[in-house]
DNA sequence: TACGTTCCCATGGTATCCCATTTTAACCAC
DNA sequence: GTGGTTAAAATGGGATACCATGGGAACGTA
């Protein structure tokens, strides 16, 4: 399970300390690291273990083999998916194209939601945020979650 | 089941004991500790063990993966929970943000509201209980409750 | 040769762990 | 009820390990 938001630098090789947390959440797959790809929801990264790999997989399962939007949907997520390795601190190496995607320059923040995380520039998160505020408030009848949401504020420091 | 009110001290390194009648409470989870985050209801923290977390997710059923009002409801609430692990005599360490958010510096009070519990710093809930003092009463005609509201004392210490 | 990628080691800061002490609560005997 | 004894809970501080980060060496490829 992955919680919490962290902000994380970025080296000029393209490094990036996965928060701790994240990583004690995926310690016992197999693949020692995380596997990310490019939202096709938004100008971020997505990415989560090996337990993540296998809910995606389950979710294809409604639509027919050959079901247009299932075809596209497999390629755009499980083509674009990049396993990334943990190196012996911790850090995974975003490909460029990745980097791009999200428009990330030297930091980024790490947002868990439970069984994934997403990968923002801190700009973008900032206003994501503000928009999240609206529609998590909109829809807040129909999830009912047992607390109210309002006010939302800086990620941290890892 | 968090109940009660217990005042503990916070240490320079922003530990605080949790009481131990709320440590049994989470005592058969998988996570040695508790979920806290900051309250979107006003300036104090909220917490619970894994059913609650349980309970937060399984309101996130029904929508699709992908739907836009459940990801931005799953950011703004589990981005901001963070796992709290006890050390060996039952504190846990609360991160500065959240500190910051409560208003918290040097003691803080617990309260347990059943399902959850809520970290206050004393002077915030000292103001909370006259407020809730008087809406508990105002109300008492209204809800029925089985027993009846009259006085309400100081906090304990745990 | 120039560049990119992958290991490996080094460092400063922080948080975690461990042990010791104090305080509080619970229990029992009288 | 009183006093004393014991166990549990809360607190304090120092040592240690871990985390995030920077840079260099080795390797492969264009």
């Amino acid at each position: 399970m992955f919680f919490g938001r962290f902000e994380n630098g970025i080296d000029a090789k393209g490094r990036i300390s996965v928060p701790s947390g994240f990583r004690s959440a995926v310690a016992s797959d197999a693949h020692h690291g995380v596997y990310v790809w490019k939202s096709f929801n938004g100008p971020f990264l997505e990415g989560g273990g090996d337990a993540l790999l296998a809910e995606l997989a389950a979710s294809m399962e409604g639509a027919s083999l050959y079901d247009a939007g299932r075809n596209a949907m497999e390629r755009q997520i499980f083509g674009g998916i990049r396993p990334l390795s943990f190196d012996s601190t911790g850090r995974v190496t975003l490909p460029k194209a990745f980097m791009d995607h999200a428009g990330l320059d030297g930091r980024a923040v790490f947002v868990g939601v439970l069984k994934r995380f997403e990968i923002w520039s801190p700009e973008a998160y900032a206003d994501q945020e503000a928009e999240d505020r609206e529609l998590a408030f909109k829809s807040k009848d129909v999830l009912k979650p047992p607390v109210r949401v309002a006010a939302i504020d800086e990620p941290e420091r890892s």
